[in-house]
DNA sequence: CTAACCCTTAAAGTTCACTTTAAGGCAAGT
DNA sequence: ACTTGCCTTAAAGTGAACTTTAAGGGTTAG
């Protein structure tokens, strides 16, 4: 398959592709005589996979660092077990995040013709977020 | 409150409070005789809900147009609507996504031992993720 | 043989969302 | 009066993740 028909079967652009070889983020694409790539299965199921970690916000130096635990041929369950169990959290949160802004605008979509303004709606979505959990941190 | 003790309550950078407000992410504040600014209650409401949208992946422009439809006086529930369906339906893609890293990295580190590489875990990973794949439409 | 398309690389450019800098003002403490 | 530490603005700088450009090569159709 040339880069082309991968591009085209996984959505995803072909200088992205030769970017996330560079990159380190695929492994090393076999090439033919004359070094254009011949991408198969294996390579479309790590597009892929770099794709959704993408699309889930995991930057692009952690999951090199991911990749390279992962295909190592030694055994390194420790540092992986820390680099993932870290990754998690910081996705779990993410989520939640995403949940409460998905709580936010489905409570606006049923509820927008008995809210008087702006202002009532965020003090009412604040409440049901405090019922879940503090948020917090400092810059300046 | 003064800008600092607002950051700080809020954990957004003074700078980012001020570039939020040139941006039109949060309404115009008010300030005192020689122009330093005042903030309240309202406006801490409204940094805390940006950076919860910020959060969760929504864009500066759309979130612009969502305050801005949001804060109108007139009634544009229609735009609302369309608006707020389009970034609910995109927020719960990425929340899938999101779920779906989680899962494969949970799965990778409870079975972690039992796998002899890095393509028998994606290929496994795969299937799991296409289980769920259908997309039942519960909407209305 | 030439044109149309694909492919290659390295390098420069773009976009987004801040972040930092520069230049100055106000108010309190020593 | 001076220093400290906050405030203000406009503008320039940054880092991440691509994206585009420039310059060239291979393969097929006319």
């Amino acid at each position: 398959m040339t880069i082309k028909e991968a591009s085209e079967l996984t959505g995803v652009p072909s200088a992205t592709i030769r970017y996330y070889e560079k990159e380190g983020l695929i492994p090393a694409i076999d090439r033919n005589e004359v070094g254009v790539r011949q991408i198969d299965d294996r390579i479309i199921r790590r597009i892929n996979f770099v794709k959704t970690m993408r699309a889930a916000g995991m930057g692009i130096d952690i999951l090199r660092r991911y990749i390279q635990l992962f295909d190592a041929k030694e055994d390194n369950e420790v540092q992986q077990r820390e680099l993932l169990q870290e990754q998690l959290a910081i996705m779990e949160e993410k989520r939640d995040d995403l949940q409460f802004a998905i709580d936010h605008l489905t409570f606006k979509l049923e509820n927008r013709a008995h809210m008087e303004n702006a202002e009532a709606e965020l003090r009412q979505l604040e409440k049901q977020h405090e019922e879940k959990g503090e948020r917090g941190g400092d810059e300046n």
